[in-house]
DNA sequence: TTGAAAGCGCTACCAA
DNA sequence: TTGGTAGCGCTTTCAA
């Protein structure tokens, strides 16, 4: 492991000075003979620059973070998909922290950027304490926030609607004929789990329906907790629809309605939320709410990048609206 | 975005020289007031040491990058998932390289190492050309490849074997029962396709079965595909068994199989292969060959880490090899 | 134990 | 247009 060539032995070879190599190199000088001499003696030395040292020069790192709680989540899953190659188009590098739902993880993130080892930050918080706000207030370099923020945080910011999104579920199982609607949720004290309940409330009242606590069940937000969860509300009450909090939860409930022996959706509609591969591949394909997670991403990167670009207006704030994705776990109505 | 203070601001507020600021703050002085005068004036200008300049000076950046075809794969991001919190156990960065399976970018991110931003790299090649292995050949920084690598590079080299794996699930199906085994691949041209074919051929003739063309057919690694093969199988001949060369593929085939009115595993046994969560939440759960992803980015990661910690001993090649997780879409025959 | 100073490899300013 | 040179912010050697 020999160490690299640097400027100094290009300069050499070629006979000229270092700081023809590096116009040369970087396209500041309008001499092609001169262009020509330096890029063969690059060749000829083997010489490739260096990224730290053009990064302490020029104070930019190339490099782009995106934090977010476990990149086996769907969402987070589809985010990155969405980020990296955008990034990469403007010559950016994604580097990826997985905060594990720790808030002093994503606090660390925060104040790690003042090391200055990134250009700027996507991140998607679990939760927004006092000190995330706190830690926001004047971050070394710019940061979007995926997720809700307050509104006195100057902090770029995309968020979505999730309680609009169990709305929509919840109307379109009405629209198609469901009147005992069972919602199975994800814990009660996290930001989604929250919202959901509040969304799916909503939808029953806009529908006319009462809340039926028996309709009701949490567990977290996997599999077998959604098909325990429906196996404990089948136990006690009819049902004709589920709506699941998440895809793996509405999954879940699929299962435990197969076992049960009802149809989908000829005796029971089922829906999810966050429109995952899972809802695609599923039997029968699940409907479900998309939460945009590919278009958040997108939008986020595009935010950051205007910032990194020299966009200095004041923080934007973009909601990307819920919308439904109908598959055959329900019944469409045409109108 | 004012700049942050350096570390001569702290010098000049705890009136010593930037020297002893570097060694109190590195735990190289033993004057316990020293450090408590420096780490007082960290405080007070708000001082955090710039990553880049660290990283010019002692030549190591604290990153390490993976690069694979795409992070939507479920084999690589179990790698990731794996690979990620064991980096930053020893304090590396992660940093993610989306190849979208171009021969031209691996190599790319290969050459690029010479660029000095990252100390090392896990490498999952798609396909090892003789380009790789002249980028191979002496890389700036050590890396690890997880994949089959001849036997001549002298590169750290962790892989498995699929062909084995598809014999694997042929004899399991085979002993519950199954003499019509179909086989639903993937395009045969690519190396996991040839691998898994040849493994499956290898299998039948191991438990004195004939191979039947009658039972295979191709189409691509997703759901829809398997699904479409598996109906066209089926419009042909009489199957008591499908093995599916993923999970996706497997997965289609339980969908052909039960819209066909096929009970699994009461009619048809059905097996796949990675072992991704699809198995874990499908319906019913899907025997599947693992590959072992977790394990084989776990063990990439740890031979890394060794290299980057001084290690200088041979080229290592570890094999993790493939295991059988049962559940319910097969018969298990005890013995 | 402490401080001065020499770089790490590069970019960009300033003179020539 | 070119070359010398001053840093970017840090670590570490060398004297004091």
């Amino acid at each position: 492991m020999s160490s690299r060539p640097t400027i100094h032995q290009v300069a050499k070879a070629a006979g000229v000075s270092i700081s023809s190599v590096s116009r040369a190199l970087n396209g500041n000088t309008s001499n092609p003979e001169m262009v020509a001499k330096v890029r063969a003696a690059v060749k000829q030395v083997g010489y490739v620059p260096s990224a730290v040292a053009q990064s302490l020069k020029t104070q930019q790192t190339g490099q782009i973070a995106f934090a977010m709680e476990d990149i086996g989540n769907a969402a987070y899953l589809a985010m990155v998909r969405e980020i990296q190659p955008r990034l990469r188009e403007d010559g950016y590098r994604l580097l990826l922290h997985a905060t594990a739902a720790d808030v002093q993880d994503e606090i660390d993130v925060l104040e790690s950027l003042a090391q200055k080892y990134v250009d700027g930050l996507i991140l998607c918080p679990i939760r927004v304490t006092d000190r995330h706000i706190e830690a926001l207030r004047s971050p070394a370099v710019p940061v979007v926030v995926i997720g809700q923020l307050p509104d006195h945080v100057g902090v770029d910011n995309v968020r979505t609607d999730s309680r609009q999104g169990a709305r929509l579920a919840v109307e379109h199982l009405y629209a198609g004929g469901a009147r005992r609607i069972a919602f199975v949720n994800g814990p009660a004290d996290t930001v989604p789990g929250h919202a959901r309940y509040a969304g799916y409330r909503e939808g029953l009242r806009a529908c006319g329906l009462e809340v039926d606590e028996l309709l009701v069940e949490v567990g977290d937000f996997q599999v077998a907790a959604g098909q325990a969860a429906t196996e404990r509300i089948l136990a006690r009450t009819d049902v004709d629809a589920v709506f699941g909090a998440n895809d793996l939860i509405a999954l879940g409930a699929m299962h435990a309605l197969r076992s049960a022996g009802r149809s989908i959706p000829g005796d029971v509609q089922v829906a999810g939320m966050d429109d995952t591969t899972l809802a695609e591949t599923s039997f029968p394909p699940l409907t479900s709410v998309s939460l945009g997670s590919r278009e958040r991403g997108g939008i986020a990167a595009e935010m950051l990048l205007a910032r990194l670009h020299g966009g200095t207006e004041p923080a934007q704030r973009v909601t990307v609206p819920p919308s439904l994705t109908v598959r055959q776990s329900t019944v469409e109505v045409s109108e």
